[in-house]
DNA sequence: GTATGTGCAAATCATTTGCATTCTC
DNA sequence: GAGAATGCAAATGATTTGCACATAC
Protein backbone atom coordinates (compact mmCIF):
# COMPACT_ATOMS: atom_id res chain seq x y z
CA UNK A 1 0.00 0.00 0.00
CA UNK A 2 1.35 3.19 -0.88
CA UNK A 3 1.06 6.20 1.36
CA UNK A 4 0.01 9.61 0.72
CA UNK A 5 2.28 12.61 0.56
CA UNK A 6 1.29 15.45 3.22
CA UNK A 7 0.75 17.66 0.52
CA UNK A 8 -2.19 14.89 -0.70
CA UNK A 9 -3.45 14.70 2.70
CA UNK A 10 -3.47 18.43 3.12
CA UNK A 11 -5.25 19.14 0.06
CA UNK A 12 -8.03 16.45 1.03
CA UNK A 13 -8.50 18.31 3.92
CA UNK A 14 -8.48 21.75 2.69
CA UNK A 15 -11.11 20.58 0.04
CA UNK A 16 -13.39 18.58 3.00
CA UNK A 17 -13.22 21.76 5.32
CA UNK A 18 -14.33 24.10 2.21
CA UNK A 19 -11.10 25.71 2.67
CA UNK A 20 -8.50 27.42 -0.10
CA UNK A 21 -5.56 25.46 -1.65
CA UNK A 22 -3.07 28.31 -1.43
CA UNK A 23 0.66 28.41 -2.57
CA UNK A 24 1.69 29.93 0.49
CA UNK A 25 0.46 27.06 3.03
CA UNK A 26 1.62 24.69 0.32
CA UNK A 27 4.96 26.15 0.74
CA UNK A 28 5.05 26.21 4.31
CA UNK A 29 4.04 22.83 4.41
CA UNK A 30 7.04 21.43 2.15
CA UNK A 31 9.50 23.55 4.04
CA UNK A 32 8.28 21.69 7.73
CA UNK A 33 8.78 18.52 5.71
CA UNK A 34 11.96 19.44 4.01
CA UNK A 35 13.48 19.94 7.76
CA UNK A 36 14.71 17.41 9.79
CA UNK A 37 14.14 17.49 13.20
CA UNK A 38 12.43 20.20 15.27
CA UNK A 39 11.92 23.77 14.43
CA UNK A 40 9.84 26.91 15.90
CA UNK A 41 8.44 29.64 13.43
CA UNK A 42 11.43 31.66 13.33
CA UNK A 43 13.78 29.32 12.02
CA UNK A 44 10.64 28.23 9.76
CA UNK A 45 10.45 31.62 8.15
CA UNK A 46 14.33 31.85 8.00
CA UNK A 47 14.28 29.06 5.90
CA UNK A 48 11.44 30.49 3.43
CA UNK A 49 12.97 33.67 3.32
CA UNK A 50 16.05 31.62 2.43
CA UNK A 51 14.61 29.92 -0.53
CA UNK A 52 12.66 33.25 -1.66
CA UNK A 53 9.44 32.85 -0.10
CA UNK A 54 7.81 35.98 0.89
CA UNK A 55 5.29 34.00 2.77
CA UNK A 56 4.61 36.12 6.34
CA UNK A 57 5.02 35.12 9.93
CA UNK A 58 1.25 35.52 10.40
CA UNK A 59 0.86 33.06 7.95
CA UNK A 60 2.87 30.46 9.21
CA UNK A 61 1.12 31.15 12.76
CA UNK A 62 -2.26 31.15 10.77
CA UNK A 63 -1.37 27.80 8.74
CA UNK A 64 0.15 25.43 11.64
CA UNK A 65 -3.45 25.00 13.55
CA UNK A 66 -4.60 23.44 10.31
CA UNK A 67 -1.75 21.30 10.12
CA UNK A 68 -1.62 19.76 13.51
CA UNK A 69 -5.39 19.49 12.88
CA UNK A 70 -4.79 17.10 10.07
CA UNK A 71 -2.50 14.90 11.84
CA UNK A 72 1.07 16.07 9.65
CA UNK A 73 2.32 18.54 12.38
CA UNK A 74 2.22 18.83 16.37
CA UNK A 75 3.76 20.63 19.19
CA UNK A 76 7.02 19.86 21.45
CA UNK A 77 7.01 21.57 24.48
CA UNK A 78 10.48 22.31 25.14
CA UNK A 79 9.93 25.08 28.10
CA UNK A 80 12.08 27.50 26.67
CA UNK A 81 9.48 30.16 26.08
CA UNK A 82 8.18 29.53 22.73
CA UNK A 83 6.66 26.49 20.44
CA UNK A 84 8.54 23.65 19.14
CA UNK A 85 6.94 21.77 16.25
CA UNK A 86 7.73 18.42 14.37
CA UNK A 87 6.36 16.55 11.11
CA UNK A 88 5.05 13.55 12.18
CA UNK A 89 3.25 12.14 9.25
CA UNK A 90 4.84 9.33 8.04
CA UNK A 91 6.93 8.86 11.46
CA UNK A 92 7.30 6.25 13.99
CA UNK A 93 5.67 7.54 17.41
CA UNK A 94 8.58 8.48 19.59
CA UNK A 95 9.02 10.92 22.44
CA UNK A 96 12.03 13.10 23.64
CA UNK A 97 14.39 12.85 26.03
CA UNK A 98 16.01 16.40 26.29
CA UNK A 99 19.48 17.57 27.85
CA UNK A 100 18.88 20.46 30.58
CA UNK A 101 22.54 21.08 30.09
CA UNK A 102 23.27 21.63 26.75
CA UNK A 103 19.76 20.96 25.50
CA UNK A 104 20.27 17.84 23.04
CA UNK A 105 17.20 16.56 21.58
CA UNK A 106 16.90 12.60 21.59
CA UNK A 107 14.10 10.22 20.29
CA UNK A 108 12.87 6.89 21.69
CA UNK A 109 10.38 4.84 20.81
CA UNK A 110 7.16 4.91 23.45
CA UNK A 111 6.90 1.20 24.64
CA UNK A 112 3.71 0.55 26.13
CA UNK A 113 1.74 3.75 24.73
CA UNK A 114 -1.04 2.28 22.89
CA UNK A 115 -1.71 0.11 25.80
CA UNK A 116 -1.94 3.19 27.73
CA UNK A 117 -4.16 4.49 25.56
CA UNK A 118 -6.74 1.72 25.58
CA UNK A 119 -6.63 1.61 29.28
CA UNK A 120 -7.49 4.67 29.64
CA UNK A 121 -10.57 4.83 26.49
CA UNK A 122 -11.14 1.47 28.86
CA UNK A 123 -11.46 3.27 32.69
CA UNK A 124 -12.51 6.25 31.68
CA UNK A 125 -14.77 6.77 28.95
CA UNK A 126 -12.66 8.91 26.72
CA UNK A 127 -11.94 8.55 23.11
CA UNK A 128 -8.47 9.18 23.21
CA UNK A 129 -6.61 11.97 20.72
CA UNK A 130 -3.04 11.61 21.10
CA UNK A 131 -0.51 12.34 23.45
CA UNK A 132 3.18 13.43 24.87
CA UNK A 133 5.60 12.07 26.79
CA UNK A 134 8.89 14.55 27.50
CA UNK A 135 11.99 13.13 29.13
CA UNK A 136 14.64 15.52 30.69
CA UNK A 137 17.69 14.78 32.22
CA UNK A 138 21.34 15.20 32.16
CA UNK A 139 23.96 13.51 29.25
CA UNK A 140 26.95 11.88 29.93
CA UNK A 141 29.02 15.01 29.18
CA UNK A 142 26.88 16.97 31.18
CA UNK A 143 27.37 14.98 33.65
CA UNK A 144 31.15 15.02 33.98
CA UNK A 145 31.20 18.98 33.67
CA UNK A 146 28.83 18.93 36.41
CA UNK B 1 9.23 7.74 59.36
CA UNK B 2 7.65 10.67 59.56
CA UNK B 3 7.75 13.59 56.21
CA UNK B 4 9.17 16.84 56.38
CA UNK B 5 6.87 19.18 55.52
CA UNK B 6 7.09 21.10 52.27
CA UNK B 7 7.86 24.44 54.46
CA UNK B 8 10.79 22.68 56.14
CA UNK B 9 11.62 20.89 52.78
CA UNK B 10 11.53 25.04 51.53
CA UNK B 11 13.53 26.10 54.12
CA UNK B 12 16.63 23.81 54.08
CA UNK B 13 16.41 24.53 50.48
CA UNK B 14 17.17 28.42 51.22
CA UNK B 15 19.50 27.91 53.68
CA UNK B 16 21.35 25.50 51.28
CA UNK B 17 21.71 27.83 48.71
CA UNK B 18 22.25 30.99 50.99
CA UNK B 19 19.21 32.78 49.99
CA UNK B 20 16.88 34.73 51.69
CA UNK B 21 13.97 33.31 53.73
CA UNK B 22 11.32 35.72 53.30
CA UNK B 23 7.20 35.97 54.30
CA UNK B 24 6.50 36.25 50.72
CA UNK B 25 8.00 33.00 49.32
CA UNK B 26 6.08 31.36 52.47
CA UNK B 27 2.66 32.70 52.42
CA UNK B 28 2.83 31.64 48.07
CA UNK B 29 3.85 28.47 49.40
CA UNK B 30 1.13 27.52 51.46
CA UNK B 31 -1.25 28.82 49.39
CA UNK B 32 -0.06 26.67 46.74
CA UNK B 33 -0.54 23.66 48.93
CA UNK B 34 -3.68 24.75 49.95
CA UNK B 35 -4.65 24.70 46.26
CA UNK B 36 -6.27 21.40 45.51
CA UNK B 37 -5.47 20.62 41.93
CA UNK B 38 -4.09 22.65 39.65
CA UNK B 39 -3.55 26.55 39.02
CA UNK B 40 -2.00 29.34 37.23
CA UNK B 41 -0.27 32.84 37.96
CA UNK B 42 -3.09 35.08 38.12
CA UNK B 43 -5.11 32.14 39.99
CA UNK B 44 -2.90 31.83 43.22
CA UNK B 45 -2.20 35.87 43.19
CA UNK B 46 -6.18 36.33 43.59
CA UNK B 47 -6.23 33.89 46.42
CA UNK B 48 -3.60 35.59 47.68
CA UNK B 49 -5.28 38.81 47.45
CA UNK B 50 -8.44 37.49 49.03
CA UNK B 51 -6.75 36.53 51.92
CA UNK B 52 -5.24 39.93 52.59
CA UNK B 53 -1.65 39.31 51.18
CA UNK B 54 -0.34 42.28 49.59
CA UNK B 55 2.06 39.80 47.80
CA UNK B 56 2.98 40.81 43.63
CA UNK B 57 2.65 38.67 40.60
CA UNK B 58 6.04 39.96 39.98
CA UNK B 59 7.00 37.87 43.85
CA UNK B 60 5.24 34.75 42.49
CA UNK B 61 7.41 34.62 39.06
CA UNK B 62 10.44 34.71 41.27
CA UNK B 63 9.11 32.50 43.18
CA UNK B 64 8.15 29.52 41.70
CA UNK B 65 11.28 28.56 40.14
CA UNK B 66 12.49 27.95 43.71
CA UNK B 67 10.01 25.81 44.42
CA UNK B 68 10.35 23.80 41.34
CA UNK B 69 13.67 23.51 42.20
CA UNK B 70 13.33 21.96 45.10
CA UNK B 71 10.94 19.42 44.43
CA UNK B 72 7.95 21.32 45.40
CA UNK B 73 5.85 22.14 42.60
CA UNK B 74 5.85 21.29 38.71
CA UNK B 75 4.63 23.11 35.82
CA UNK B 76 1.77 21.27 33.81
CA UNK B 77 1.07 22.36 30.14
CA UNK B 78 -2.34 22.70 28.94
CA UNK B 79 -1.20 24.33 25.75
CA UNK B 80 -3.49 27.41 26.78
CA UNK B 81 -1.72 29.94 26.06
CA UNK B 82 0.11 30.09 29.63
CA UNK B 83 1.68 27.62 32.49
CA UNK B 84 -0.16 25.82 35.29
CA UNK B 85 1.24 24.06 38.13
CA UNK B 86 1.17 21.83 40.63
CA UNK B 87 2.38 20.89 44.30
CA UNK B 88 4.22 17.44 43.85
CA UNK B 89 5.16 16.98 47.34
CA UNK B 90 3.84 14.20 48.84
CA UNK B 91 1.86 13.17 45.38
CA UNK B 92 1.74 10.39 44.08
CA UNK B 93 3.64 10.31 40.52
CA UNK B 94 0.78 11.06 38.17
CA UNK B 95 -0.08 12.35 34.65
CA UNK B 96 -3.10 14.39 33.11
CA UNK B 97 -5.60 13.10 30.68
CA UNK B 98 -7.46 16.22 29.50
CA UNK B 99 -10.49 16.56 27.45
CA UNK B 100 -10.10 19.11 24.30
CA UNK B 101 -13.85 19.68 24.43
CA UNK B 102 -14.89 20.49 28.00
CA UNK B 103 -11.06 20.87 29.37
CA UNK B 104 -11.92 18.03 32.40
CA UNK B 105 -8.38 17.15 33.83
CA UNK B 106 -8.02 13.63 34.99
CA UNK B 107 -4.81 11.90 37.15
CA UNK B 108 -4.20 8.44 36.34
CA UNK B 109 -1.25 6.62 37.79
CA UNK B 110 1.91 6.29 35.46
CA UNK B 111 2.54 1.90 35.36
CA UNK B 112 5.83 1.63 33.85
CA UNK B 113 7.08 4.68 33.96
CA UNK B 114 10.39 4.24 36.49
CA UNK B 115 11.38 1.33 34.45
CA UNK B 116 11.29 3.41 31.11
CA UNK B 117 13.92 5.97 33.28
CA UNK B 118 15.67 3.16 33.71
CA UNK B 119 15.96 2.31 30.42
CA UNK B 120 16.33 5.51 29.47
CA UNK B 121 19.64 5.68 31.81
CA UNK B 122 20.88 2.83 30.76
CA UNK B 123 20.24 3.27 27.17
CA UNK B 124 21.81 6.88 26.41
CA UNK B 125 23.98 7.50 29.55
CA UNK B 126 21.71 9.87 30.57
CA UNK B 127 20.91 10.74 34.49
CA UNK B 128 17.32 11.25 34.18
CA UNK B 129 15.56 14.66 36.18
CA UNK B 130 11.30 14.00 35.40
CA UNK B 131 9.29 13.49 32.40
CA UNK B 132 6.03 14.67 31.88
CA UNK B 133 3.27 12.52 30.45
CA UNK B 134 -0.26 14.23 28.83
CA UNK B 135 -3.10 12.57 27.42
CA UNK B 136 -6.12 14.24 25.58
CA UNK B 137 -9.06 13.16 24.20
CA UNK B 138 -12.48 13.84 24.13
CA UNK B 139 -15.05 12.59 27.10
CA UNK B 140 -17.85 10.67 27.52
CA UNK B 141 -20.13 13.67 27.32
CA UNK B 142 -18.35 15.47 24.61
CA UNK B 143 -18.31 12.73 22.45
CA UNK B 144 -22.27 12.51 22.71
CA UNK B 145 -22.20 16.57 22.10
CA UNK B 146 -20.47 15.88 19.06
C1' DG C 1 -18.50 38.24 -7.40
C1' DT C 2 -17.90 36.66 -2.86
C1' DA C 3 -15.65 34.97 0.80
C1' DT C 4 -11.19 33.59 2.20
C1' DG C 5 -6.30 34.30 2.68
C1' DT C 6 -2.33 37.36 2.87
C1' DG C 7 1.09 40.90 4.51
C1' DC C 8 1.75 44.51 7.34
C1' DA C 9 1.62 46.89 11.45
C1' DA C 10 -0.53 47.44 15.67
C1' DA C 11 -2.47 45.09 19.67
C1' DT C 12 -2.39 41.56 23.18
C1' DC C 13 -1.01 39.15 27.03
C1' DA C 14 1.96 36.28 29.89
C1' DT C 15 6.26 36.81 31.72
C1' DT C 16 10.56 39.39 32.77
C1' DT C 17 13.21 43.22 34.21
C1' DG C 18 14.99 47.96 36.08
C1' DC C 19 14.88 50.52 39.92
C1' DA C 20 14.02 52.65 44.33
C1' DT C 21 12.76 50.92 48.73
C1' DT C 22 12.48 47.42 52.34
C1' DC C 23 13.96 43.47 54.64
C1' DT C 24 17.30 39.34 56.10
C1' DC C 25 21.17 37.95 57.64
C1' DG D 1 25.58 47.49 56.65
C1' DA D 2 25.71 44.63 52.51
C1' DG D 3 23.37 41.97 49.59
C1' DA D 4 18.74 40.05 48.55
C1' DA D 5 13.98 40.42 47.84
C1' DT D 6 9.90 43.17 46.97
C1' DG D 7 6.36 46.09 44.48
C1' DC D 8 5.57 48.83 40.86
C1' DA D 9 5.63 50.11 36.29
C1' DA D 10 7.79 49.68 32.06
C1' DA D 11 9.90 46.46 28.73
C1' DT D 12 9.96 42.23 26.28
C1' DG D 13 8.80 38.87 23.00
C1' DA D 14 5.87 35.35 21.11
C1' DT D 15 1.51 35.12 19.20
C1' DT D 16 -2.85 37.23 17.54
C1' DT D 17 -5.65 40.45 15.20
C1' DG D 18 -7.64 44.52 12.25
C1' DC D 19 -7.58 46.05 7.94
C1' DA D 20 -6.87 46.94 2.97
C1' DC D 21 -5.59 44.41 -0.84
C1' DA D 22 -5.06 40.08 -3.48
C1' DT D 23 -6.61 35.59 -4.78
C1' DA D 24 -9.20 31.03 -5.04
C1' DC D 25 -13.41 29.17 -6.01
Amino acid sequence: MVMKSEIQVFREYIRGRRLRRTPEREQILQEIFEIHGHFDVDELHLKLRDKGSKVSKASIYRALPLFMDCGLVREVDFSDGHWHYEHIYGHARHSHLRCLGCGEVLEFEEPGMGRLEAHLAREYGYRIKGHQLQVQGLCATCQEAE
